[in-house]
RNA sequence: GCCUCGGUGGCGGAAUUGGUAGACGCGCUGGACUCAAAAUCCAGUGAUGGCAACAUCAUGAGAGUUCGAGUCUCUCCCGAGGCACCA
């Protein structure tokens, strides 16, 4: 009498909750950090939650890495699989602002929702060493990260283009800018350069570069990777430019097709243009061609399909270094400033865009490579040499391959690589150029004029960058009194003692006679200073003082920086010379009218100064607030304040304030001491942008006002904000280090769990995080930090998950809620369907039929198991279950997950089929093993299933199984007969036929005989165990 | 425009170094169970022709290499991801 078993209702959110809670409670997947004997670091790419929560791409990428871990546990090690998330950037900003939220609270809010998000689905995460990289607590490593670099030489400032919404006022992301308009305003951006901070990517360029060789990651990242980085081995040229000591250079991957170079090509910002100004005929149309072409955003450029615009520098030659024939030199906005050397050698008969620029203004094309052999091409084709030369000849057509060289003077005949490094040689002996590298790669743009991000540690200090500079640099100040007057008058001593605290030497001389001014005698009384200033050096004139220094500068040999022309007597008086006289009775103010009046030199004093400053009252009884119209300078400026009166009163902290901002230009970057971390973002109401080019963090007078961290003067901090790249640059390094608030990652822990084992994460990171984090490794490494210089041991990219084959989106109203999923089917079955739905590596479109079949076969799954009683005979053949051992394992191990569930499909298809028939023992395996090849991917039901079987202990304590390798060879195989290349039979054979045998047993089957009668056999083809082709 | 990866039944997708195309699943069709439906179970299922055995055609399009091509080469077309017209 067979017994039958009762099968359980398959409940899985009691099961799933019991689960969850379990492996929490008993810390089944918090390995020991200090003692585990098998490390495994298990890492998935941690996500951008946004405030709308996760999808179901999400899950899959998670859940993914997850059935890895999962196997790797059960494979013996100490898996350690941890999350977190990264809050900082603009996505999340922009959001905020959308909505009308404050950012922080809009973040603490899709924190909470994306971790209970993720606990539905189970995955084993230490749910004790968790990251978020907007939190203090971590982004103070972050800046102690940039100030690691910062002292390492690897962080520098210069100018570069953002993206500018003259409405706004704010510097936007490239995808804010939607076909050149902004995203908020619709109105056109334009490009404005501003001051931003790099890290020094290029310096790791060759090592980024090399280490590909030997990580282990897929080849297609490792391409993208390295056409990113770009390396191009080269020559640099040397074109001289007819009848003058300027040449060209020029950097080419190609000086083989040096004779080809029948004209050159320079970016519209090459100095070359401003250089000869003179000398270029049309002078007029080239600078209105570079100055559209400068202006014309990139975007533009990208949308001109190839229609190639320039125009030629009339009057101006370059010699050829080879042919030593003059040829023409155009401006063309194909070619770019920022790369190489901004200039090209164009060679229109061996590229294509030289090809089609020369056929659009009629420009000679020479060709110099012979594609004779085209096995030497570089690149395959399939058309026939001699009619391609033909066509090169005629102009129909460039080549850009390989080949022979010809028209090549004494080079001519050379193989192209080989040519290269003749000419490169002869070019170095004639001192005519030099080899070079080049890369694509840039420096990384860390500079955000954002508030959602780490502050930039550094502080602005303009006392220190005094100190700083050298002695005979910094600025002298000459200060001149006026009609009257006297150094220890008005605010003279007092400004003279604040320029001195700052370092500098200030001369106020008294001059002789201030009730009878007269020009003469008061240069000759100023004359011994002029020796005395340096090209740093300022002037300051009051009054009458200001004409002083007027005539002074017209008497200079030397220049100043600045002069500051305060309340100038120049001009008309505002009143009469009437009043004046009684006004000022008693002096002699036919000599002030003298001297007032007393013609200045103009172009003399632009000789003499940089920069002009008006300071004027509009209230002063004396001059007029008009007078500097008369003035003629070249840089000038003019300010005009209300209520100063004539500028006479004993301290004037507006007029210091001016001062000293235009004299003082010069900060020094310091950086925040360690101990002082972490700069808080301090909290903002308004986090708008500013609306001058800096970030909204300036607008807060309290963040940016600090005591200079080395002098203890008063400084400005940054106000900068770092990339969000940085944060998830270096994460993996805090996983294992949580609990340490003295530093970012300990040594013992980093060494024991880095570099990362297992790395998952979306193919749309190839490029930027992954190189991000490598450079900062490594940089790391060499400040010795660290003792590899890899971050991640094996990387995959896992695809995407799209819904009727888009990706989803809130806007396309196609987003897949994994918790709707979860609450209708339960976790596993999501899971599993997640694994089904196709390649790891290539995603897959969601259906919401695929989850409902999955869920039965999940249903047939668990009803299986319990079904079987073990009360059967036996079945003989038991290899199903070892070779589901052996594949599901091995396809888990490679991430084939889609092909490890239909062998799991199989095995429970074999299990429904012999469900009555297993004896005691034979149930008790099956069932065994059925529960490890889900456990993976289905861990909940697994457990159960687990616990059924009598276990005490989570299954993710236990070892996967091992399989009989006897058992999984098969002792017949099918042998495929084919006659000239189509199947014609399948013979059941032994395993170990000889090659003879199978050869004659193919030969006499009565299907192929068919094929085979009254011809002659030509050939046999034997493939071992598996096909004999017949020839005819 | 450039770089990378793809394109296989009605659908999602399998296919070692070139060696049986379509595993596994969904869907569909027929059947069993049921008063009926759902669920479950059994069978069939690339297309065309044929009662059938079988034959022919089929892996985005077209060519090529090969005894043999989804797989390698070339030229196109379409889709996805990345981007900086990179000499």
């Amino acid at each position: 009498m067979k017994k039958t078993n009762s099968v359980p209702k398959y409940n899985f959110k009691t099961i799933e909750r019991k689960w969850q809670k379990r492996w929490e409670r008993d810390k089944t997947f918090q390995p020991d950090m200090v003692l585990a004997k098998k490390p495994f670091y298990n890492l998935m790419m941690f996500p951008y939650p946004s405030a709308e929560g996760l999808h179901v791409g999400n899950m899959y990428a998670f859940a993914g890495a997850d059935t890895f871990g999962r196997y790797k546990k059960l494979c013996g090690y100490d898996v350690f699989e941890p999350i977190g998330l990264d809050g900082f950037g603009i996505h999340s900003e922009n959001y905020a602002m959308k909505i009308g939220e404050h950012i922080r609270s809009v973040s603490e809010r899709s924190e909470k929702n994306f971790y209970k998000q993720l606990r539905g689905i189970g995955n084993m995460y230490d749910w004790s060493r968790t990251v978020e990289t907007y939190k203090p607590n971590y982004y103070k490593w972050t800046q102690w990260l940039f100030l690691q670099m910062f002292k390492n030489g690897l962080v520098y400032q210069k100018k570069a283009e953002v993206n500018w919404c003259p409405s706004c006022k704010t510097v936007l992301s490239d995808e804010q800018v939607i076909q050149g308009q902004c995203e908020r305003c619709d109105s056109f951006v334009e490009k404005k350069e501003l001051k931003q901070w790099f890290f020094r990517i290029t310096k790791y360029a060759d090592k980024l570069l090399k280490n590909l060789k030997w990580i282990d990651w897929p080849e297609d990242i490792k391409t993208n990777q390295r056409n990113w980085i770009g390396r191009s081995e080269g020559a640099i040229i040397n074109f001289p430019v007819k009848n003058s000591n300027y040449s060209l250079k020029v950097f080419t991957t190609r000086p083989d097709t040096l004779f080809g170079a029948t004209y050159m090509v320079i970016a519209p910002e090459h100095a070359l243009i401003e250089n000869r100004e003179s000398r270029i005929e049309n002078y007029g149309e080239v600078e209105k061609y570079v100055k559209k072409a400068i202006g014309r955003s990139e975007q533009d450029r990208k949308n001109d399909e190839r229609n190639k615009t320039g125009i030629e520098l009339k009057g101006i030659k370059a010699i050829n270094p080879a042919t030593k024939k003059p040829i023409p030199i155009w401006v063309a906005d194909y070619v770019l400033a920022g790369y190489g050397t901004g200039a090209i050698m164009a060679v229109p008969a061996h590229d294509q865009r030289d090809w089609e620029s020369a056929k659009k203004f009629g420009l000679e094309i020479k060709c110099v490579v012979n594609p004779e052999d085209y096995r030497l091409a570089g690149k395959n084709t399939q058309e026939d040499p001699q009619k391609i030369l033909e066509e090169i000849l005629k102009g129909e057509r460039c080549y850009e391959w390989r080949g022979k060289a010809m028209n090549s003077g004494q080079f001519d005949g050379l193989e192209t690589i080989e040519f290269k490094k003749e000419i490169t040689k002869w070019l170095v002996k004639n001192k005519l150029g030099k080899r070079s590298v080049d890369y694509k790669l840039r420096d990384w743009c860390i500079s955000r004029q954002r508030y959602w991000g780490p502050p930039i540690p550094i502080v602005w200090c303009q006392n220190c960058a005094l100190n700083k500079m050298p002695k005979n640099k910094k600025p002298k100040v000459l200060i001149i009194h006026g009609f009257e007057g006297s150094s220890s008058r008005n605010w003279f001593p007092w400004i003279k003692k604040e320029f001195e605290k700052m370092g500098c030497e200030v001369f106020a001389p008294d001059i002789s006679d201030s009730f009878h001014p007269n020009v003469e005698t008061w240069m000759e009384d100023l004359k011994p200073f002029i020796r005395k200033l340096n090209e740093n050096s300022i002037i300051i004139g009051h009054s009458l003082g200001s004409k002083a220094a007027m005539h002074l500068l017209e008497r200079m040999d030397r220049k100043v920086a600045k002069v500051f022309f305060v309340a100038s007597a120049i001009g008309n008086p505002k009143r009469s010379w009437k009043t004046m006289e009684k006004m000022f009775a008693g002096s002699d103010i036919r000599s002030l009218k003298k001297f007032w009046e007393y013609k200045i030199n103009w172009d003399k004093i632009n000789n003499s100064l940089d920069e002009a400053h008006f300071i004027i009252s509009s209230n002063d009884k004396l001059v007029d607030p008009k007078h500097y119209k008369i003035a003629k300078l070249n840089n000038v400026h003019i300010e005009t304040w209300k209520g100063q009166g004539h500028f006479t009163q004993s301290k004037n902290e507006m007029l210091r304030d001016y001062i000293f901002e235009k004299t003082f230009t010069n900060f020094e970057a310091v950086p925040v001491p360690e101990k002082d971390l972490p700069v808080k973002l301090p909290p903002m109401e308004d986090f708008l942008p500013e609306g001058r080019g800096k970030g909204p963090l300036a607008k807060n007078e309290e963040f940016v006002n600090v005591k200079c961290p080395v002098c203890g003067k008063p400084a400005k901090r940054e106000t900068d904000v770092s990339d969000p790249f940085v944060d998830s640059s270096w994460y993996f390094f805090r996983y294992p280090s949580t609990e340490f608030d003295d530093q970012p990652f300990d040594k013992k822990r980093t060494k024991k769990w880095l570099p990362v084992d297992s790395y998952i994460g979306g193919k749309e990171h190839t490029v930027l995080h992954l190189l991000y984090s490598r450079f900062i490794t490594m940089a790391l490494k060499d400040l010795g930090h660290i003792d590899f210089e890899e971050p991640y041991k094996r990387f995959f990219g896992h695809g995407l998950i799209t819904k009727d084959g888009a990706k989803m989106s809130k806007s396309k109203g196609n987003v897949v809620n994994p918790d709707d999923m979860i609450d209708k089917y339960g976790a596993d079955t999501l899971r599993l369907y997640l694994r089904f739905i196709g390649d790891f590596g290539q995603g897959g479109d969601w259906r919401n039929s695929g989850i409902r079949g999955m869920n039965k076969f999940v249903r047939r799954m668990w009803t299986v198991f319990f079904a079987i009683t073990g009360d059967g005979d036996g079945i003989k053949n038991m290899s199903m279950v070892d070779k589901t051992i052996k594949i599901v394992g091995e396809d888990i191990d490679s991430l084939s997950f889609n092909t490890a569930v239909a062998r799991l499909m199989e095995y429970v298809n074999w299990l429904r089929e012999n469900n009555s028939l297993f004896d005691e023992a034979q149930a008790k395996k099956v069932k065994e093993t059925l529960s490890f090849v889900i456990a993976p991917m289905t861990p909940h039901i697994a457990e159960e299933m687990w616990e059924t079987l009598g276990n005490k202990t989570s299954i993710f304590t236990h070892r996967w199984p091992k399989y009989d390798k006897n058992n999984i060879i098969d002792e017949e195989i099918e042998l495929v007969v084919q006659v000239n290349g189509k199947v014609r039979d399948k013979l059941k054979v032994s395993r170990d036929i000889s090659e003879e045998e199978a050869k004659s047993i193919a030969l006499e089957s009565e299907k192929a005989q068919k094929y085979i009668s009254g011809k002659k056999v030509k050939r046999i083809i034997y493939v071992q165990g598996k096909l004999v082709s017949i020839v005819m």
